[in-house]
DNA sequence: GTTGGATGACTACGAGTCCTCCAACA
């Protein structure tokens, strides 16, 4: 993100609306925003985590996209607007916060030093995981999320489950061959192979910078172009005919192939439903589609407490969850600033929650 | 109208939870 030229900070944490100048850097998934007061050497730290649906976007300050649950707004006129759009609410923000500790160094930003963590600890217990799973792990993989894990050990033809040591190992071995085949070599034909023959760790940099450059925009859902750019990009993820299945985590991992000898047992791979319609062979037994895995009706079960009677239905998942234990209670100072869930109960809120913005 | 899955990460240590949206289904 560029640097911003002047804005205005509203929100609670400033009493009065102080003009700003704002620099922002990234680093796997968190944005680190400092905005420094115009006249003052001070500056001060924001720290923004994503979640599955959170990102920034600058929009005009009349015409807020919903979920914008925390704004910047220039002293432009009209006035524009600087958005943490959320619609999950999953984001979080920390003020005067740095990275947080246990993240790896970013994939995109900080390469060497990610491939040096990654190389320097393959006898991390992290890697006695399947690939697909530890491709998760951001103490190692700082940036990597469901869907470039998917693209990255597509394109490489891994199967996600084999265990991660073996297949880090490998390309260990492969990278040795190469440089004492490559050491007579140009630096530029050393780079040109290296584009043409990239391993896991190349791609794990080279995808997220192919998301990065194809458009400003790509992710935003709200432009039903840009976001139909993103899913044309995709090859894999949530991609017809590709397989999936449940990783040890819960997280659907799509893959095409073999899953590999770690894959989960007593689960079906299952694929996408439009694949199935234009291919009769894929319609086996083992398909697991929605309708199949849903509970009939009939058998629903009544509502087990009182409680969730006078809650009255649920829609969702939400429904079938059981009730949140209670957490301990913590003071605001001690926990991390998380945006509002001004719909939750205080016995279901389970930390401080972020002023109102 | 209902259900489950979706670009994460937490707690506690496997599975549930936070929240909102929407495609697929009966």
């Amino acid at each position: 993100m560029p640097e911003c030229p002047e804005l205005h900070l509203a929100g609670r944490y400033i009493n009065e609306a102080e003009a700003y100048r704002i620099s922002a850097t990234a680093r796997g998934k968190e944005l680190r925003l400092t905005l420094a007061p115009l006249g003052s050497g001070a500056t001060q730290d924001l720290v923004f985590r994503f979640g599955m649906s959170g990102s920034f976007r600058l929009c005009p300050a009349a015409e807020l996209p919903r979920h914008a649950h925390l704004r910047f707004l220039t002293s432009e006129s009209p006035p524009r607007a600087l958005c943490f759009v959320d619609v999950r609410r999953f984001g979080s923000w920390r003020l005067g916060d740095a990275w947080q500790l246990d993240r790896g160094p970013c994939v995109v930003s900080e390469y060497q030093a990610f491939r040096e963590n990654v190389m320097k600890n393959l006898d991390d217990k992290a890697f006695d995981k399947p690939i697909c799973e530890a491709l998760l792990n951001q103490k190692f993989f700082n940036g990597i999320g469901n869907y470039l894990r998917a693209e990255i050990l597509y394109r490489l033809k891994i199967p996600p489950f084999e265990k991660a040591r073996t297949v880090l190992e490998a390309m260990k071995d492969q990278e040795q061959t190469r440089r004492k085949k490559n050491s007579s070599l140009t630096l530029s034909k050393k780079l040109k192979q290296m584009r043409n023959n990239p391993d896991l760790l190349e791609l794990c940099h080279a995808v997220p910078m192919e998301v990065i450059a194809t458009e400003k925009n790509l992710l935003d859902p709200d432009h039903s172009d840009n976001y139909a750019a993103f899913k044309n990009w995709l090859q894999c993820y949530l991609v017809p005919g590709m397989s999936s299945l449940r990783d040890h985590n819960g997280r659907t991992i799509w893959f095409q192939g073999e899953p590999g000898p770690m894959a989960p047992k007593g689960q079906r791979s299952r694929k996408k439903r439009a694949q199935l319609k234009a291919d009769p062979e894929a319609l086996t037994p083992e398909v697991t589609t929605r309708a199949s895995k849903r509970r009939p009706k009939t058998a629903e079960k009544p509502p087990e407490s009182a409680e969730e009677v006078a809650d009255g239905p649920r829609k969702g998942r939400a429904r079938g969850r059981k009730k949140a234990t209670a957490a301990p209670a913590l003071s605001q100072a001690e926990v991390p600033v998380k945006a509002k869930r001004s719909r939750q109960t205080p016995a279901r809120r389970r930390r401080g929650a972020a002023p109102a913005v």
